[in-house]
DNA sequence: TCAGTTTTCGAACCATGGTTCGAAATCCGA
DNA sequence: TCGGATTTCGAACCATGGTTCGAAAACTGA
């Protein structure tokens, strides 16, 4: 059940944006009625805060897997950008994850950035690495993920689910021009 | 007088975000009466609306004159670059410029995006030209264009004013890193 | 000094929307 | 079937915050 409604929130999240989403609408969305939300969730934040960790979690995931295969850094990075775009686009709950932290108060902000950060240095170590292994280009490691990340989160302000492009040609354009870029 | 909330609005826009910033903060930043604040702008939206109004044609004239200059499209394009992270790191009016759209009213809204669109051609064509010359790999512009636009909308989220990173040197590392990646 | 216009503001208004309440409906093991 | 725990919900509560009102203060030219 909490899936369910976390699945449902997060859809609407994703189109109408936190902000301008009410109980009421994630109620409806989820079939149940408004006062019914608040047995399963604390409040507001709360469901937004499980939308991020159940998503922040996979990608966190996903690249731990990633590290632990026997691959090239250049491979790893467009795994994690792969699996980073589809997890946005694709499934919903990925959606409002990177997007809407400021929305949260301080204690859970906190946790979430936390994993986020943990994600983010994970990334950052697949891009050291490959600078370290002379496959990449020698630049400041933060700053580049920095701007693959942003090219990453940003599309969730224009992707627009059921046109004409797939998440999969987006992760094959980005992955060729964000990992093509750092080559030596 | 107007341009004097517009900054005010803005820095507060900035380090808040546009939903948790009451009318009171911003008369406050302005250091005038709330009520006031109506003397000089329809509604709180009106306010955010000309804070995008303003940046985002300051974007568009840049593109324009780098445009008019004899450049190389990756010169070009670093100067866009260059100039759209200056613009929303430096000064406050930009921060908030694409990063709140969704909390306009329709018709303001309808204009902004009509102008930031603009804006993207310009620089799709900024990157098709390149292609065409041969002087970038033979992508989808508009993706690309995309992942640029996103790695440096981005920035507001992660980028601190005062500490120890120059918008400069973001936009130095940006530069190499996004242009270098469409080169052949 | 004196109208008339511009600018300012304290206080109150009021819609929105997150949240709570108390009770009814449903489920489930005994 | 019975009793308790679980799940559901309509209705109301209430804080937040955008907005308006009416009048006072400041400015301007004559």
């Amino acid at each position: 059940m909490r899936g369910n409604i976390l699945r449902a929130a997060a859809g609407v999240f994703r189109d109408r944006g936190f902000a301008d989403t009410g109980m009421r609408e994630i109620a409806a969305a989820a079939d149940l009625s408004t006062a019914n939300l608040y047995y399963y969730f604390k409040s507001k934040a709360d469901i937004l805060y499980f939308c991020q960790e159940h998503s922040v979690g996979r990608m966190l995931e996903t690249a731990g897997r990633l590290q632990r295969r026997r691959l090239t850094p250049a491979q790893r990075l467009r795994g994690v950008i792969s699996a980073h775009l589809v997890c946005m686009l694709d499934e919903l709950d990925g959606a409002a994850a990177h997007t809407e932290v400021d929305a949260l108060p301080a204690l859970l902000r906190k946790r979430i950035i936390a994993k986020r950060d943990r994600y983010e240095r994970a990334v950052r170590r697949i891009v050291a690495e490959g600078i370290r292994r002379g496959d990449f280009r020698r630049t400041d490691p933060t700053l580049a993920t920095r701007a693959i990340l942003g090219a990453l989160n940003w599309t969730t302000r224009w992707y627009r689910p059921g046109g004409k492009l797939e998440p999969k040609a987006v992760a094959e354009a980005f992955s060729d021009y964000l990992v093509g870029g750092l080559r030596t």
